[in-house]
RNA sequence: GCGGGCGUAGCUCAAUGGUAGAGCGCCAGUCUUCCAAACUGGUUACGAGGGUUCGAUUCCCUUCGCCCGCUCCA
């Protein structure tokens, strides 16, 4: 088994964290706090580069994407409209047999015969269980269908069974007549459990009054303050669709089992694109039609007569790109496309990048695909509908485009366009729980809308957690190196492979030797010169391997050593540096005053 | 949330119902002309709380945290 092994690996990463500075465990000194973690110098410099670079591709060297900056918490109507409220914070009761929850306050009464059971043993083992289990049989219903699902029930505390649950022999039954009781799940019929709150998201109060009216959320997710401010920034950064808006920020959610180091935290750092685009019967009404022919790999340039799956493909394959660009080679990535049931009701397709973590489980085939690190959803105009039915104001945009190639539309094509994006508003409002007779009449307007160049836009959806990314560069860079000595001693040092792009320390600037004024002074104006733009570490303490092999540990790509040559005593190599490169321990000349440029065409 | 394992220095690991030790690291110094050299000195720990006891790091209870499995995962 692989598994031990990958662990004494993931012990080895958290263990490194900690000793050169990357993560600490959250209120250490206070015995911690389960699922919250901080970052120490070196860590804090990674994860800075890594939101930077994100920024950085993908908005400002972009024309179609432009940045937003939103609150943690917000007004709660923004977590009723994404469906957060409803299905995370309310009190929720499970049936112990199927795990199935439902909500305190929407069970149905029911009447019947309740079979209670005390416990139940396996005859002739020291298998007994004890344990109270409760089962509503309908009037008419047969006593046997409740004693089945007992013995279901039990069956997993009682290994002596051995998986058969003829052999369980259940205790103390009793019956009981119950009239409109509302304790019983409604598909089940077992006896719920304890009402309690499922509260993902993490509540605070606004204000000095801790009441029921104050409740606020952090956000669980920094994607709804893109919708909810999507008509200001249409408004204000004059961009049309399609364009995005992008958000790196802080999330929480209360998740019932952190897990895997900084994998699964209840406070992470998000960085979210919503990429607005025109729905498929637009760019049809526009383009005369939709590409949709199937391409391997990125499809190139965004074109105008690009649907949503084209989107989707191009952003699944940009991001693919940045994690490239970052030092995550394709291979050490994985893929998943959600299956229908996976599938979100409002999504249309949804890929999740994964990444191979130590952690990761292979799956029944026995492939190791990863654990995610992004998943890049189409969501429909889903998010912005929902903000324009719960905020009552407008979401849609106005095409001036889409509004002039109707009109040279013939009236059969116009019919057949129309027709459809009526039939996928309707979708959205029956499923929205309108009534029928409202949501047709809303579904026309929308419908007509088209004409007069309106519609709501759709979004493709990359959303990457940070953390998680941080996690996934430490554990690809980590390896480590054993050497032998002269004297025959090995010794094994770790060395953070980096791409130099992300590495928290970009060079360490040495002197040969500490004790001579010159070289240290030299190493020092050194160090100021290039500290400026690069994120220097200055090191002068013990053997100039040590120091190499810190750096090695830190993940420091290129280190600097000023020696006697530097300062002349080979007239040629006057002003010049020994470069050393960290993954292969190479060593190179390079003139002083070539070293800033060298490292930016590296470094950036 | 349930079950199992684990918590001694920054790290890896000892020992003990009666003063907690080593190696490595780290810091300072001497020395050192390119990959954790040597020498000297220094640094730091029984996760927290309670109980039993003359005395608890050791025994007991509680709690917190970490790891594993199950569960959960908008």
């Amino acid at each position: 088994m692989a598994e031990p092994k990958e662990n004494v690996l993931m012990e080895k990463i958290v263990s490194l964290c900690k000793r050169r500075g990357f993560v600490f465990q959250s209120s250490e000194i206070y015995g911690g706090i389960n699922g919250f973690w901080d970052y120490g110098p070196l860590g804090a410099e990674l994860k800075r580069n890594v939101k930077d670079l994100w920024w950085q591709s993908m908005t400002r060297l972009r024309e179609d994407v432009v940045g937003l900056e939103a609150t943690i918490v917000m007004s709660p109507e923004i977590w009723r409209a994404s469906g957060h409220v409803d299905t995370f914070a309310d009190l929720m009761r499970e049936c112990p047999l199927t795990r199935k929850r439902v909500r305190t306050d929407q069970v149905e009464a029911r009447s019947g015969m309740a079979y209670r059971f005390a416990g139940a043993e396996v005859a002739g083992t020291d298998g007994r269980v004890e344990k109270a289990f409760a089962v509503l049989v309908d009037k008419g219903g047969h006593p046997e269908s409740a004693r089945k699902k007992a013995r279901e029930f039990f069956l997993a505390s009682l290994p002596a069974a051995d998986g058969d649950p003829a052999r369980i022999t259940l205790l103390g039954e009793q019956t009981a007549a119950v009239e409109d009781s509302i304790d019983f799940h409604p598909d089940s019929s077992v006896e719920l459990g304890p009402s309690r709150p499922f509260n993902l998201m993490l509540q605070t109060w606004v204000g000095p009054i801790q009441s029921d009216e104050n409740v606020a959320y952090l956000r669980p997710e920094t994607a709804q303050a893109i919708f909810a401010q999507f008509k200001n920034v249409l408004e204000t950064s004059r961009q049309k669709l399609p364009f995005g808006i992008g958000q790196i920020g802080k999330a929480f959610r209360n998740e019932v089992t952190p897990r895997n180091f900084t994998f699964r935290s209840r406070e992470f750092e998000q960085m979210e694109l919503e990429f607005f685009i025109k729905p498929d019967e637009v760019v049809e009404a526009i383009s005369g039609s939709v590409n949709t022919q199937p391409v391997e790999g990125h499809p190139g340039e965004p074109q105008a007569d690009w649907g949503w799956q084209r989107w989707h493909q191009y952003w699944v394959e940009e991001r693919v790109r940045f994690y490239e660009g970052i030092g995550l080679s394709r291979s050490t990535l994985g893929f998943h496309h959600q299956t229908p049931e996976e599938l979100a009701h409002y999504a249309r397709a949804t890929t999740d990048i994964l990444y191979k973590f130590p952690f990761s489980k292979a799956d029944a085939s026995g492939v190791v695909k990863g654990d995610e690190l992004e998943g890049i959803a189409a969501r429909s105009d889903f998010d912005l509908s929902q903000h324009e039915r719960f905020s009552g104001k407008p979401m849609g945009v106005f095409d001036e485009e889409l509004r002039t190639a109707w009109t040279q539309l013939s009236p059969e094509r116009q019919a057949e366009l129309s027709r459809r994006y009526f039939e996928a508003r309707l979708r959205y409002l029956t499923k929205a729980g309108l009534p029928a007779e409202k949501g047709d009449k809303e579904a026309r307007e929308d419908a007509d809308g088209l004409a007069k160049g309106q519609y709501i836009p759709h979004v493709i959806e990359p959303s990457a957690g940070v953390d998680r990314l941080i996690l996934a560069l430490v554990a690809n860079a980590y390896s480590e190196v054993t050497e032998t000595d002269a004297k025959g001693k090995s010794e094994t040092r770790v060395v953070m492979r980096f791409h130099p792009r992300v590495a928290p320390i970009k060079v360490g600037v040495f002197p040969l030797l500490k004790n001579k004024p010159e070289l240290v002074s030299k190493a020092r104006a050194i160090h100021q010169m290039l500290k400026s733009e690069f994120n220097c570490f200055y090191d002068e303490s013990g053997a100039i391997g040590r120091r190499y092999a810190r750096q090695d540990e830190a993940g420091t790509p290129f280190c600097v050593t000023v020696d006697f040559d530097t300062l002349g005593e080979k007239p040629e190599l006057l002003d010049t540096v020994t470069l050393r490169h960290r993954d292969d321990s190479r060593q190179e000349r390079i003139a002083i005053r070539d070293l800033v440029g060298w490292l930016r065409e590296r470094v950036r």
